[in-house]
Order: C-alpha cells, then structure tokens, then sequence
DNA sequence: TTGTAGGCGTTATCAC
DNA sequence: GTGATAACGCCTACAA
C-alpha cells in the first residue's frame, strides 16, 4: 500500500494524495475528503523511511544517559520522553555507562540514525575537563546538543542547569546554622557538577568564617554500593573522623548515610543530620525520610525540551538556563518545618 | 557527500561501494582496500534512510512501558537495553502510562516508525482480560510482540515471564509456615499478573487447608501513592481487619506497609513481617531491608531479546517461556538465613 | 486547485 | 569481480 495506490484509488495524483496527508490547505474540500476516505479504508499509512529520505528527518531526538536504573536519570528520561513525544517526536534511548569509549560510541550510533537533537542525561555524564567533552563539542555540528545538569559552552550545545554550588552551600548553611560544626561531604563522581557541590560546601565554611577540615571530605569510588559507601563512612569515623551531619551529591548516599547512623546506633537527627541531593523518591522511602535539595528536575526537563525544539526551527535561544534549587526538609534533619510520613 | 561522490573518487560504481560498505565478499582485495580509503578520507557515513527505505529496516526495536520512573521497569529498560544494542538495534522508548487510549496510540507510534519488533514492560501492562488486548494481536501482524511479564496467546506474541502464582504463593506460604496467620495482601491494578499473584496467595492458604479471609485482601488504587497505601493498611487496622503480616504485589507497597508499621509503633519483623515483590534496588534502601521475590528480571530480559532477535531472522521459537521466582531473605522477615546491612 | 516528473541515497538484479 | 540501472515511496518545484 503506497501513495501511488491511494492516488489511483481515488481518482487524483500522487502530489494531491500527498498534501493532503501533510495537511497543506491547497486542496478542495471534495477532493480532500475523498482521499482521507480512501486512506481510512485502506488503512494506508506513509512509509517512513520514504518520508525521512526525502525530509531528512525522523523526528527523533536521541537521549543519552549513563544508567537509566539510576531513579534520578529514569525521573529525568520519564520527564523528558513525555515532553518530546507530545511536541510529535520519538525517542532513541541509549545508555552508555561512564566509560569514556561507549559514552564516544553511545553518540556516534546517534548520530548516524541522523538524530534531530542528543540530550545528555545526569550531572556526571559531562566532565569538568573541557578536553573530555571535545566529541560533543564535534558532534554539535551535527545536531544541537543538550546538556541536562551540566555545563560546556560551545556551537550548538545547550546548558539547563540547577545551580548545583548555591545548592550544596545553603544546606551546608542551613546545618552549620543548625549549630552543627562538623558537616561531612559525601561525593562520588569527578564531573564538573560534583566539582560545583564540593565548591558550595566549602564557600559555606568560609562564608560563615570557618575553616574547612579536609577530612570531612569523603569521597567514594565512582561505582560505589550502599554497603560501600557505609563502609567509607565506618572507616572515617574509625580513623577519628568526627562529623554530627553529612551533606551528600546524591539521595542514594544519603540513604546509605542512614543506614550506617542505623549500624552505628546514632539516632538521625539527633545524632546525625543528613542532607541529600535530588529529591529523589528514595527520600520518601527511608525512615526518617531524607531532606534532599531539589533541584528543579522537572523545570529543567521542560525547559531543556523546549529549548531544543525552538533550537530545531532555528529560533535563537539561551547557550545556558540556569535553575535555583530549594531545600525539602523532612526527617533527617531536626530544624523548621518537616514534611514526614 | 554520497556514495556517487564515493564512487568517482574511487573509480569505481556505486555498487561496487556498496559491496564494501556492506562487506561482501565478491569485491577484490585491491578494489576493497582502494574504496575503503576513499570512505575513510572523506569520513563519509552511508545516509541512514535511503539505507532504510531500500532494506524496510533501521534496526530499531520498540520499548512500551507504563512509567519509566518506576525502579523496576527502569531496571527492565536498562537490562534490555543493553541487550538490545549488543545485537546492533537502536532502542526506540515510549511511556504511556496506563491509559488505554494512550497505550494504543503509543503502540501505533512504534509501528509507523517500522520497528522490527515491540517489548511490552511491566506485568501491568498487559490485561487480564483477553479483548483488551485486542490491539497488540493486530499489532502482531506488523511486528513481533515481546510481552515481558505477562501472557497473551497470539501469532507472532511471544512471552517471557515468571511463574507469578507460584511466586506469591510461595511468600505467603513461607509466613504461614512462620506461624503468622493473618497474612494479608495488598495489590493494585488488575493486570493478569495481578491476579495471578492473587491465585497464588488463595492457593497458599487453600494448601495449608485454612480458608481465606477476604478482608486481608487490600485493594489500592492504581494510582496510590506511599501515603495513599499506608493509609489503605491503617483504615483496615481501624475497621477491625487483623494482620500479623503482609504480602505485596510490588516492593513499593511494602515500603508502604514498612512506613505504616513505624507510623503504628508496630516493631518488623516482630509485630508485622512483610514481603514485597521485584525485589528492587528500592528492598535494601530501608530499615530493616525488606524480604522480597526475585523474578530474575535479568534473565527475563536476556530471554526476551534473544528470543526477538531470533523470530526476527526467521527461527521459530517458544511461544512461552517461563521462569521461577526466588524468595530472597531480609530483615522484614524473622525466619531463616537474613541478609542485611 | 491539481498533475507531471525528477530527486532523495541506497541496495539489488542483471548482464558482462 | 564489476558496472548499469531499476526499484524503494515520498515530497515538491513547476506547469497547467
């Protein structure tokens, strides 16, 4: 069944059958409903790869991300997908993990189904080394690049982020005015946001006239487990470490944060406060719940889709669109008000 | 750049590059190695959808699911994924939710876009009742239907699923013989492996030779939320329904119960045990960890697409194929061997 | 308002 | 082993 089919079927050429599946107003009222007529009886849908060859485009945005099992990223993808599917675009998922060489392949294989768009997913995904990010900066001749919690300024690329340094700063401000005086810092990655939060925390120290002990950085290895990142935090505390309150890069360290108060018999937020980041669901799954910084997922997903939707009809936009966060406060944190179950 | 501008250059046809590019083997050495250098100097890349409209293919395979911020389904995504794009396919994604409406016209997206075979995930996602799904056997004519966790009987359906019944039965059987009596069970949606976990815990007690107690069956709306849930358990407590323990269709509903058991000063395991379903990421995220059914997701998902990519080269394969559940132990459970943090 | 015809870049089928 | 050339199905000037 091809347009040649419905335009003998109905008694009119190809290029009327045409307009009138892509809805151009120069065809009659008559002729217009005798064909969508004989379409509907057929069944008939355009081929299209027939369609992409002639338009040079599927419209389909491609979505990058390191792990989608990560809530995060899938609260991300989920956010994204919905607002890409509704502009009429379809998604082509691809998760690469961190390594440098699949992230590289990841975008390539993209790119060669001739993406309209690449969306990278997660603060960790984009480096804080510009000579890193060099192949996205590359593929951006191809098609606009999207960067979602990240930064890197170059043609074509895009930046919708949540201002990860102000973020980190005032929830180690909020406890260090708590009273606490021993905030730990719990990170993973080394990408240009997880450098930002380290930033923050260490601006809050000096803003309150502190000196930051470095000792209360704690970082854990890049695929660090719950039980691993407990175990970092035991080791700390065995080693003389003292710290009354930890603020982690992610929700799932501060989850881990909670476990290892439960394991030490610390009561949290008595004895420990614990501050995450994201305002993942995984806030409301613990006991107490976690106070998380949220960073705005949502906006920044909206604002990201459209952002590349107006890129693609060659509107002007802005290279970066940058989002405050906000403290959530729930149960593992003792002061103002507490959202609990 | 095309493979004309290739083919001057190189003095050869264009069927010739063709051959190279698509590595047959009737095409000297010499000529090979000449086009090849061509193709490499140029950097020229073979246009994807005039590839697309010759062959009636993109190597593309479509992912339908409910919500990817659900961990399981994401974690499903993420395996397949995978899999998928080690046998060379792109992953094509589409979140619905659970409108039917919305799943259908999700569903015929995929298809215009002529994927070359449809994953449905989630044991929601496909209906008990058999007319529902109506739309997935038309789709099947297309397509071949991959329906992971879930049974449709159809040509070209194929299904990967855990013995669901068995499953639950097997939880509820293992609080029975715990000695707990008022095991209840909370479940959502009405999908057929809803009901069939459902089967299983009538089963359990039907073996143990005691009669069911239809007021320990809890229903929560589709849509509930942590809070809803809790609070679905605590209006049973109120009307008088007593539970010693409770099995669920999903872990997030035992989080719930967990949430519950704190919120009613009941101890777990001592005053409540629970056992949740998937056993998630989400199962070691609490305190205590919860006991939940391990439905080999992994290997559903291996099966799943090794089975698609073998009916889309032609091989017949099994219709059915079925895996068995394992019950694994944490702290929410009082009986036998715990792992927990 | 409608029709004709050429082009999009590959692959596949023939001959040679 | 290689080269012409005809599909593949749609879109879009350009003509009428």
């Amino acid at each position: 069944m091809t347009i040649y089919d419905i335009s003998q079927k109905s008694g009119v050429s190809t290029a009327t059958v045409s307009r009138v599946i892509n809805g151009s107003n120069a065809v009659s009222k008559r002729t217009r409903e005798k064909v969508l007529k004989v379409i509907a009886d057929c069944g008939y849908t355009p081929n299209i790869f027939a369609r992409g060859l002639g338009l040079n485009t599927m419209r389909v945005v491609g979505i990058l991300c390191a792990d989608i099992s990560d809530p995060f990223m899938s609260q991300a993808i989920s956010f994204l997908e919905k607002e890409i599917r509704e502009q009429g675009y379809d998604v082509l998922l691809s998760c690469t993990g961190m390594e440098m060489k699949n992230r590289r392949k990841g975008l390539d294989l993209l790119l060669s189904k001739n993406v309209d768009g690449v969306i990278f997913v997660g603060s960790n995904y984009v480096e804080a080394e510009r000579s890193e990010n060099a192949y996205i900066l590359e593929a951006a001749d191809k098609a606009p690049m999207m960067i979602l919690n990240g930064r890197l300024d170059g043609d074509n690329v895009y930046c919708v982020y949540c201002d990860d340094k102000a973020a980190t700063m005032s929830a180690t401000v909020w406890l260090l005015e708590s009273g606490r005086r021993r905030v730990a810092y719990m990170f993973q990655s080394h990408s240009y946001s997880s450098l930002k939060k380290l930033e923050g925390y260490r601006q809050a120290y000096l803003n309150a006239g502190l000196s930051v002990d470095e000792t209360l950085i704690i970082e854990c290895g890049e695929e660090a487990s719950i039980p691993d990142m407990m175990e970092g935090l035991s080791q700390a505390a065995a080693q003389g470490v003292v710290f009354d309150s930890v603020v982690t890069a992610v929700d799932g360290m501060a989850v881990a944060a909670l476990k290892y108060a439960h394991s030490a018999g610390l009561e949290v937020p008595g004895d420990l406060e614990i501050i995450g980041f994201n305002n993942s669901p995984l806030c409301a799954c613990t006991e107490p719940e976690i106070t998380s910084v949220d960073n705005k997922l949502y906006s920044l997903c909206h604002t990201c889709v459209s952002t590349l939707m107006r890129v693609i009809v060659g509107e002007e936009q802005p290279k970066h669109s940058v989002f405050s966060s906000e403290l959530i406060l729930r149960g593992s944190t003792s002061r103002g008000k507490v959202i609990d179950g």
